[in-house]
DNA sequence: TTGTATGCGTTATCAG
DNA sequence: CTGATAACGCATACAA
């Protein structure tokens, strides 16, 4: 029933060679003309195919990367997952892909089978630290966990900053920060401290809100009609830590009678775009999901490791998406 | 530096027995009762962990599973993802992830990748045709290759028939079926045949409209502006093969003037939902992932597999989305 | 029941 | 430059 596949002692009794000869063939390394010729026929004759399990017994290399996301419902991580398939894939490695928040705190139990799969690096973006950097290369996407555990995230300060800056530009004079999130601290929370340092460098007065482990933007309902004055909100600019919330805050304004980006113009970050039409939900910093994919490969994959930085972060760009005025 | 890790022969050395004992501890075999505690103790003291690869050399099974899929960008396949990435989860099975478009025509590459990477199976959803089944265990997804290939879908033709029945029900008495895709044949294909098939059944007048390779509506404006009687459409009701057409549809009509649900009622088909509020884009007809996920894996990783149909149907649903009439 | 020995398909180390 | 041979870590048939 199985068709046995062929091995390289079959390529070699085919080809009338010494086994090794077959081995150094497949691995391109110097063979007599004469003798290559003959393997490389009884290769394709037979369909020979290495064994990855036997060559990763000895070479204790397979060509395998780790990647562990939170899921692949938010666009970006299915878009970290679609970018760094393509900077492995460009490198001849494979891409294993384990999802954590399927089941709750499945990040230990991934990170088990992970080490026991001996692949030969983890990309990770994952809450918990995982304390294996030195049993296997591991690549840390937006947390840092500490000077031997190499992070690769946007700029995520810089990006606040550009936030700022833009909502300054187009006029605004008093301003907002939102912030939602988990309580585990991450490099985008850098986002705020960002945004509201440019606010102070530019002398724009700048309020501050955060609230931990909430869904939707009700939370800030209160807030706001606590500032109304006139129907109108007393600030003429918010920046919000996420795309996402940026959303929910437009639609919580839209409540409020408040119009964007007439009365209020909002910022957000991530640069999510619409499956519809691709284009942004809202005004946003654009994290630059290739360029980290690559370089946390590229990282990854680096021959000289000890040379890699513990925090690289990639420049974030300005994305309108038609709530600011242009 | 590199710490190396421990082998079944450091084990049993450890414990004081042999070799193939501390195997059958490891393998959940009948081992006396004295020598499984010994054994048990010494693994947890050396941080034992079974080399898969050598492990994989023996048994030829390896626990895992490529996955094939066009790309990560369309939430259709990212949840495909998702739900797969569940399922095998579920079962101790890992998770390889190829993806298709990022280069053209790699779907070849990735088969060939696939075959020499000695996967237990292979989930696809893929175009061309992969001959390989004999080979490895190979389910396809939305595409039916033929008898020796077990292919799972949704019930794309009773969808279409769905979808005309509730447009009859919401009092629809001229409707126009649209269609736009891929010359390749598929599954999906079935969606547009259920439904002029269930207008028929119903008596109610029914256009046929389909383009090869286009993307957007636009190529519908023309037949559009051709069906208009004193600036309202001919039809009251449009079914739209996917999602994607229907919301560009709208768009197309909201253009020429034409209300939805008022003028026209729409209805799509896939079930994606927005990234921002979790609803539908538009009213359609559901496509059950995590089904399709499930069986996906549950016909590959049967025992028994003689018994696999060569084409599952999943059930589909409705789901209002604001493009008719509730 | 447990111990021993062989082989899975490669790569790497030797001699020739 | 090539051929033989020893590991790699594990499962298993066989012997005890």
């Amino acid at each position: 029933m199985k068709k046995a596949m062929s091995t390289m002692k079959d390529v070699a009794r085919e080809a009338g060679v010494a086994l090794g000869t077959v081995s150094r063939v497949v691995n391109g390394q110097q063979v007599g003309e004469e003798y290559r010729v003959k393997v490389e026929a009884a290769i394709e004759k037979l369909g020979y195919q290495v064994n990855p399990y036997a060559r990763g017994l000895k070479t204790n290399k397979t060509n395998i990367i780790a990647v562990i996301l939170p899921s692949m419902e938010h666009p970006y991580f299915s878009s970290l997952a679609q970018q760094i398939n393509l900077s492995l894939t460009r490198r001849d490695y494979q891409m294993m892909l384990f999802l954590t928040d399927s089941h709750h705190n499945r990040e230990d139990e991934c990170v088990r089978m992970v080490r026991q799969n001996k692949v030969d690096g983890i990309i990770g973006l994952t809450y918990n630290a995982v304390h294996l950097s030195d049993d296997i290369p591991f690549i840390s996407i937006d947390r840092y966990f500490g000077p031997n555990v190499p992070c690769v995230a946007s700029d995520n300060y810089g990006g606040g900053r550009l936030a700022a800056e833009r909502l300054a530009a187009l006029g605004c004079k008093k301003v907002l920060s939102l912030w939602t999130g988990s309580a585990t601290p991450g490099e985008a929370d850098k986002r705020v401290d960002g945004f509201i340092t440019g606010c102070n460098l530019l002398g724009i007065p700048c309020d501050d809100l955060r609230y931990v482990d909430v869904d939707g933007a009700d939370v800030f309902r209160d807030h706001f009609q606590k500032h109304l004055i006139g129907g109108k909100l007393i600030y003429d600019g918010i920046f919000c830590n996420t795309d996402l919330l940026a959303i929910q805050v437009r639609e919580l304004l839209a409540e409020l009678g408040i119009r964007v980006p007439e009365d209020v113009q909002i910022i957000g970050f991530d640069g999510i775009r619409r499956f519809d039409n691709g284009k942004f939900y809202c005004t946003t910093i654009i994290q630059p999901v290739d360029k980290i994919a690559e370089t946390c490969v590229d990282m990854l994959l680096r021959e000289d490791r000890s040379q890699v930085p513990s925090l690289l972060c990639l420049p974030v760009s300005y994305g309108f998406g038609g709530t600011t005025k242009e």
